[in-house]
DNA sequence: TCAAAAGTGTTAACCATACACCCATGC
DNA sequence: GCATGGGTGTATGGTTAACACTTTTGA
């Protein structure tokens, strides 16, 4: 931390983060139960306070690893939140982000100052701390706004998905059933999707097709200005 | 401010403002010269210390009415930017916003820290302080975005304007020509324009019909979830 | 009477939507 | 052989985009 006497007002600054995740059926959200005041053991987002020597996404990143045991995730600045009296400690203004992470990459376990991580259906949610009920509206707002020009539903995936797991994505998001035929259509034809010499095994019906996300061609697509009309 | 000992780290934070005006023919931002150091006789954004006992948003327009002499006008947040080492005084985060102001709520004058203001054409911007040059780009970035689907583009114009205004004001947002009789027919379909009982005088060709945004209308159908496709 | 901007419709291409049946697989 | 979800095409209506001339006004 910096010593130095410094000559203008400071605040506390914390960073938090809605980290959505989707298991296949439903869009989820990793909380942490607080183990100190305030808020003693009411869930809360994860996150903390910005130390001196780090930029806001390194402190994000770091509270996500501590908290959560979370790395390498999609993550996005979402809002920052400064009303006077937003939190008891005293004048503390959060900046919030939002991350996506796919299904593999899901340790979420405790850390230092939370007793406990877990993912919570969205549609589910206990009673949150602070003002991050607030903030969890807006992250879900958001990632609803996102989807459907840019393609971030593929950071909520495995690397190797069917269309069905694409498209039951989206109408978890969206929360509307959408078209089988012009959902198919509408991805093949933008061309971003790979297709892989897999197929499902194991299931009591035709084996779907795996694809993949094609990363190097959307940023070619993109580039050139595309609009990207996904639903 | 508040003197209590606080048991967690403690940043500086400022907000800056990109306010955009619209004269006619260009986008124009207000810049401030500085008065102080650090970057003491350069431009700037208008901004300052969040002090202790006020939001983001009363901070932004408490500087903004003090370095500039601009009330009441449309104002969001931006994002904020929160980098070690983007303040030469040590570790200060800011949180930008930017607002959008009539052609006739133009006083923009000196204050107390800042010993000039003044717009600027947005395409011959001096070298900015800070990191400044960064928040006006995602600024106008914002904007663009914005302005095709929803109707802030009303903001930066008079109560009164004619069609031909409107599409120069988009012409000069977008960087790029529109079609005349596509334009009109789009606005005047939405049905959020209210025609008035007057047309210009005194110019060297047809009179052109003023028009007025119809604020009510307009919350009516944005209510009804109507996508807003304006260009 | 000229210059300058206002105002006005139609057509063709494209895109979004709605909709129903056969296929492959495991049990 | 049946239950389950995978995979496929077409027709229709609506939306967007391209395009040029007449009108009004002041100088």
């Amino acid at each position: 931390m910096n010593n130095t006497k410094q000559h203008f007002p400071q605040h506390g600054v914390t960073v938090d983060a809605v980290v959505l995740g989707y298991n296949g059926e439903a869009l989820q959200i990793v909380l942490v139960k607080r183990a100190i005041e305030p808020y003693k053991g009411a869930w809360a987002l994860p996150g903390g306070f910005v130390l001196a020597n780090e930029s806001l996404e390194d402190a994000v990143k770091r509270e996500l690893q501590e908290e959560a045991g979370l790395a390498e995730l999609y993550l996005e600045q979402l809002y920052t939140f400064g009303d006077v009296g937003r939190d008891p400690r005293g004048r503390i203004i959060s900046c919030a982000y939002y991350g996506l992470v796919r299904p593999g990459s899901h340790p979420v376990m405790s850390g230092s100052d939370a007793s406990q991580a877990r993912w919570f259906d969205v549609s589910a949610l206990p009673t949150l701390a602070f003002d991050h009920a607030r903030v969890v509206r807006v992250a879900l707002e958001r990632l609803r706004a996102k989807i459907s020009y840019a393609p971030v539903g593929f950071e909520l995936l495995p690397e190797r998905f069917t269309l069905s797991h694409l498209q039951r994505l989206y109408e978890a998001i969206l929360d509307r059933p959408l078209d089988k035929r012009n959902f198919r259509k509408r991805f093949l034809g933008l061309g971003i999707l790979k297709e892989l010499d897999e197929r499902e095994t194991g299931v009591a019906h035709r084996a779907a097709q795996f694809y993949q996300f094609d990363v190097k061609r959307y940023r070619q697509l993109a580039a050139t200005g595309f609009g990207m009309k996904l639903v």
